[in-house]
DNA sequence: TTTGATGCAAAATATTTGCAGGATA
DNA sequence: TATCCTGCAAATATTTTGCATCAAA
């Protein structure tokens, strides 16, 4: 139906979706250009943008963008909701199933057309729980 | 506990706290500066950000912060889940009491101390739903 | 008086875009 | 060969910060 344009396949393009789909860690556009810079030392920062950008459109990549924080990019383009470390910034998917009845809750109450929504846990990663935990008992905190 | 600095009660800072406390629009700081200058005709954007981080810290204000999108405050504290325009940005209040066992739904899945979760609906406001359906309906959109 | 707060401007961040030359289909 | 794409740099947009001065308490 809408034609466009033919997108090519450069070899920017391959590798920068080749080096995401590598990574589970849901990476920044800077994080995604020092790995990609790795195999195409010349390759700039707004290249990495603009493909990630038309990679996006095609569905081959999903932009995740979080609350107050710097967008980051995923290859794994199924609905899933994400779960971010507040100490470290570290972004993992949520192993929740997207609940699809939520946005019927929502409809009858409001006027807006429900489109879909978004979900974000707030926690502590692992390391950070190890970390804080450490910490603490070190200044004598007694907290369970 | 802390003490810390004895925060003063400038006019500045009343009136942003003043002026935001009037709307249920949860305007971005530069919306609220527009706002407050007309009652201090001087004050500058720089005091405005700082008086809202202070007054949130304060838990005065709540920093919306929304996927991909401009910062924004409200007065109303009272934990709530967002609903937002794709079409125009406008954000409202979502009509849903938070759901607090989301959080247990996720612990003892995740090894990740979970705080919390956010909640961001999309959608069309009224208004745009109704542009939205003229546009269509004059190309010839017959969609129910 | 003390020291937190302000106005101004520069800096910091993150992302987008104009342009001329290069590569792909 | 048409035009999509790239590198580079400048432009945006938003938020933060350094500094000299002002004003709450």
């Amino acid at each position: 139906m809408p034609g466009g344009k033919t997108l090519r396949m450069t070899k920017q393009r391959r590798t920068i979706l080749d080096e995401l789909r590598k990574l589970t860690t849901h990476p920044s556009a800077d994080e995604l250009h020092r790995k990609v810079r790795r195999r195409l030392p010349g390759i700039s920062l707004g290249t990495v943008y603009r493909n990630l950008e038309v990679l996006s459109g095609q569905g081959e990549v999903e932009k995740i963008e979080l609350a107050g924080a710097q967008r980051r990019y995923d290859a794994r383009t199924a609905p899933h909701y994400h779960l971010r470390c507040v100490a470290c910034g570290a972004v993992e998917d949520a192993p929740l199933e997207p609940i699809k009845s939520l946005d019927d809750r929502l409809r009858g109450r409001t006027d807006y057309e429900v489109l879909g929504h978004r979900v974000e846990f707030i926690g502590l990663c692992p390391r950070c729980r190890t970390r804080r935990r450490t910490r603490s008992l070190g200044r004598g905190d007694t907290r369970p």
